[in-house]
DNA sequence: CCATAAATTTCCATATAATGGAATTAATAT
DNA sequence: ATATTAATTCCATTATATGGAAATTTATGG
């Protein structure tokens, strides 16, 4: 009774896959999905066979448990493709990570989220935030994250900053203030020492449209032994050089650019 | 008016992600939905905006056109681990790869699809029905497809060449029969002259429960060239030992198996 | 730059489709 | 076997999605 948008049942659906994704690889039982969507059992049946029907639930071997189905791949990876980004920034992130021998990440912005779009890896195997491809942080935290959020124009940083300050402040870190923000646009790029993992170091550049709205970011992850101050502007150069690279490409293609 | 299940409005909604995914990545515009998906405006104006806010659908650019969204390239690679399938089989499919030089596919097995959920490419670059990772293939079209098919049940087996047939029809291709299902099953292996590509062979061995259930392929492409005849009984071993080590992984962990 | 057309968005009375309580059936646990 | 819990079906009720109409915004072209 909250809200009536005029689409309870869809976004209930949606709901159930939300549900779903987070729940372990072992899958949901109906039950669960109830009481976590908080729905009646027989609504959630009702709800949970139309995704299965379309493939976006699957059975979890031959139990009744559910997990994600592999609709949900497919789309993904049409969706994934993001306008050409991450085709266009691949090539670049091989570079860099054979360059560096560090692990490069293609980030880009979905709603308060940063996704990582891509990952390539050299040498050395680095636990970030979001880890793998697919993983997404909170705007705001995270060098990627952190990128983007800079560079969005004011009225929507404050907004994403308020909408995010207790997702953030629940993972136990803080909002980034607006001269920190402010700091990382003028730097043209941002470093930190991830306080989570000891001893990682991340750092990330900007890509951003002719008009300076930010698309993504490209972060690389290595440890602290491995990115010393002293080798950090040679690696931010490389990585401002790709990212520019990535921009003109973006550019030039008719193709399209991500956003919301 | 056709058939009331009770979720119309999730059905619906999914059905405009269905279309914006067959959509030109330039995106669609409500119109253009609303027509596909045979909807009144201001219905898919609604089912848009839950979409949308949920992130499974994004404006291109800053147009107002719709594509998918990122949160379905999230829950995506959520749902596309299968049951840590992937993971299992990555480095099988990478052994494959580097042995053998040529591409190797893992196909699984969605509805009444076969799923392209990974591929690793070594030397020779080929182009497969499927193509990319995500692609898919209806089920008895295209090596791994048609494996997966030959060892399914009987019963299922009939109700997917049914619903099958005009589909792959509609590809100018043919449902493949009973005798060359049982050839493919006595086997081991199913090998092909890939009819829409010249010059393109495939083959796959499938990947089973105990029960001899399937549940993915592993899939080789080549040009005609690089697999003749005399290399295929090598390059089949190789791809099942494989299969048995990966079948072998599966029952050992407590994880789950795939299906649908 | 303004006029016109087209597409998008909002509004709301109506009817239909989703809802959830209760009962049934199936699957586990004891 | 029996008890317990979960999954599914049923159906009367009403909350919810629906779509016609209108307002608004955006695109088009004169």
């Amino acid at each position: 009774m909250k809200k009536q948008n005029g689409s309870q049942a869809l976004e209930r659906g949606l709901g159930i896959l939300e549900a779903v994704a987070e729940a372990p690889p072992e899958g949901l039982r109906l039950t669960e999905i109830a009481a976590m969507c908080e729905l009646e059992q027989p609504t959630a049946h009702r709800l949970v066979a139309a995704l299965e029907r379309a493939g976006y639930l699957a059975r979890v071997g031959d139990s009744r448990r559910l997990r994600l189905g592999l609709r949900l791949f497919q789309l993904g990876s049409i969706g994934g493709e993001a306008g050409g980004l991450a085709d266009v920034a691949r090539p670049a992130l091989i570079r860099l990570a054979a360059a560096t021998g560090d692990c490069m990440f293609l980030m880009v912005r979905s709603g308060l989220d940063a996704v990582c779009l891509d990952r390539q890896d050299a040498t050395y195997t680095i636990h970030s935030l979001t880890g793998h491809v697919g993983g997404a942080t909170p705007l705001g935290l995270g060098t990627g994250s952190m990128t983007i959020l800079a560079h969005l124009p004011e009225a929507e940083r404050h907004e994403v900053r308020e909408a995010n300050r207790e997702r953030i402040r629940a993972l136990r870190h803080d909002v980034p203030s607006e001269a920190e923000l402010a700091l990382v646009r003028d730097r043209g790029f941002y470093r930190e020492v991830n306080r989570s993992v000891a001893g990682i170091v991340g750092a990330a550049v900007p890509i951003l449209t002719p008009r300076r709205r930010p698309i993504a970011a490209i972060a690389i992850g290595a440890t602290e032994a491995r990115l010393p101050d002293e080798r950090l502007p040679a690696v931010i150069e490389m990585m401002q050089i790709e990212a520019r690279r990535i921009e003109a490409e973006l550019n030039a293609s008719p193709s399209v650019l991500a956003s919301s």
